[in-house]
Parts: C-alpha cells; sequence; structure tokens
DNA sequence: ATTATTGATATCCTTAAGGTTACTGGCATC
DNA sequence: GATGCCAGTAACCTTAAGGATATCAATAAT
C-alpha cells in the first residue's frame, strides 16, 4: 500500500510500529556503533558514550531477538564473541539518515533564535 | 556538515538528538493527526486512538513548547481553541515517510517467517 | 605474581512515562 | 431541567527504562 491512501489512523499505527522497535536511548546508537565496525562487546561499549554494561547487554539482546543484530562465538585458540549487524537492519539506514539529516537541521533552528 | 565525514560519535549524538525530540508513544501520532486536519481538542483525541486527556494535554503543551504546535483561542461568538502544526514541523515530513515505509516493509518481513 | 581486559550477571535504586478515574465550569441542545 | 459536548485539571498509581555499583571466571599482558 501506497503512504498517500492511508488513513490518518493506518499511518499513526506504522509509525508507533516503528517507534516500538527503535524506541529507547540506545539502540540506533548500539546499531550505528556496530555498524561502523565495532564487533566486540568492550568495543561497541567504547563507542557508545556512556552506555553500561547492563543496559548494553540487555539491548544487544534485543536487538539480537529482533533479528537486526547477530552474535557469533568463534573459538581459535580462545574465545571471541564478535557481534554484526543482519542484512535486514541496513534497511534502517534511509532512517538513520533522514534522523541525521533532521537533527543537524535543529540544531541550526534552535541556535538560531 | 555531510553525514559522510562524520565519526561514529557524532552521529550517535544526532540521532540521540532526533530521537530525544520525537521520542515517546505520542508526539509523532499527534501531529500527524493535527497536520492532517485536526484541529480541536476532542477532535485530536478521536484521531489519535487509545490517547487520554490528560496525555494528549500534556503532550501538546511540549509540542508547543518546542514550536513544532500553535494554540489559538479564537472568539467568535463562543470560544475555539485551535491547535495547528507550523510551518517547521514540517521539516519532520520525511522523517515520517521513511518511518511508515520502514514499518510496512518490516511487517512484510516479519510476517513471512 | 599481579594487574588489566573481556563478556558479561546480580542487586538495588530513581525517575519518568504513561494509565485510571474522577471532576469542573461554560455553553448548547433536547 | 437534564443531558451532552468542549477543553481541559487533579490526584493517584503502575510499570519500564535506565543508572550505580559490585562481582565473576577466563584469558592476556607486565
Amino acid at each position: 500500500m501506497d503512504k498517500d491512501e492511508m488513513t490518518t489512523h493506518q499511518k499513526i499505527r506504522y509509525v508507533q510500529d516503528t517507534l516500538f522497535v527503535i524506541s529507547g536511548k540506545w539502540k540506533l546508537p548500539i546499531l550505528i556503533a556496530i555498524s561502523q565496525g565495532s564487533s566486540r562487546f568492550r568495543e561497541i561499549q567504547r563507542n557508545v558514550p556512556f552506555i553500561t554494561t547492563k543496559v548494553l547487554s540487555k539491548e544487544l539482546k534485543d536487538l539480537e531477538i529482533n533479528k537486526l543484530v547477530s552474535r557469533t562465538v568463534s573459538e581459535d585458540s580462545s574465545v571471541r564473541i564478535e557481534y554484526k549487524v543482519s542484512p535486514y537492519c541496513k534497511s534502517l539506514a534511509p532512517l538513520v539518515d533522514e534522523m541525521i539529516i533532521w537533527a543537524v537541521n535543529h540544531r541550526r533552528k534552535i541556535s538560531e533564535e
């Protein structure tokens, strides 16, 4: 269905669906960090400022459940745990880009008054 | 600044800014309802399913503070209170569109497994 | 030997978001 | 005269999100 044919109620339902999946302070930041190359737990933590281990651990599990992130254990000489974004996760890219663009603009708007 | 030149940390900061402004279950749904023509309090409430008066009242105040919505009192024979989205609010349109597109796709993805 | 790093888990706590129910005063309608 | 619509407000409550701190066993570096 095209969005131009949707009723107000339908649009609202869809937007609430998306908000539900990406809701919270940390999910998108974590996805950004992983997709930019962080794969180890501590590495992700270093690249997502101020997140605590408890929250990171919980959010990674959520993202795994939602199939946006994969967790693999590789065993060569010692154990290595690696997180990767799934191919499906990349479908969020246009949305994330729009959010960045909007925030840049918003900051300009706020500062000019 | 273009987003391709940004560091991971900068991208995360911007995305968190946007998340902060549109966070919560109701702000975007309310904006959608108003921009599709609802202008009276009860009318907005009817068009945003399940929202309570208390929450709607509070969210409208927030949106007014953030200059996304205007509240005007007109007095012809009786009092009329009208809410409108600001011109600036329209800058959120591409973001909202992306959210709708993503949710439509996500629903298909989820249902096909 | 000891200190640091990794990938977490456990416990406790605070805050904010949101929901529930009830109510109000002014106007209009039946 | 009662009922209903409008634009809210008030008081209270529940739940979830997130933060603070401590700890752990397994490796790695010094």
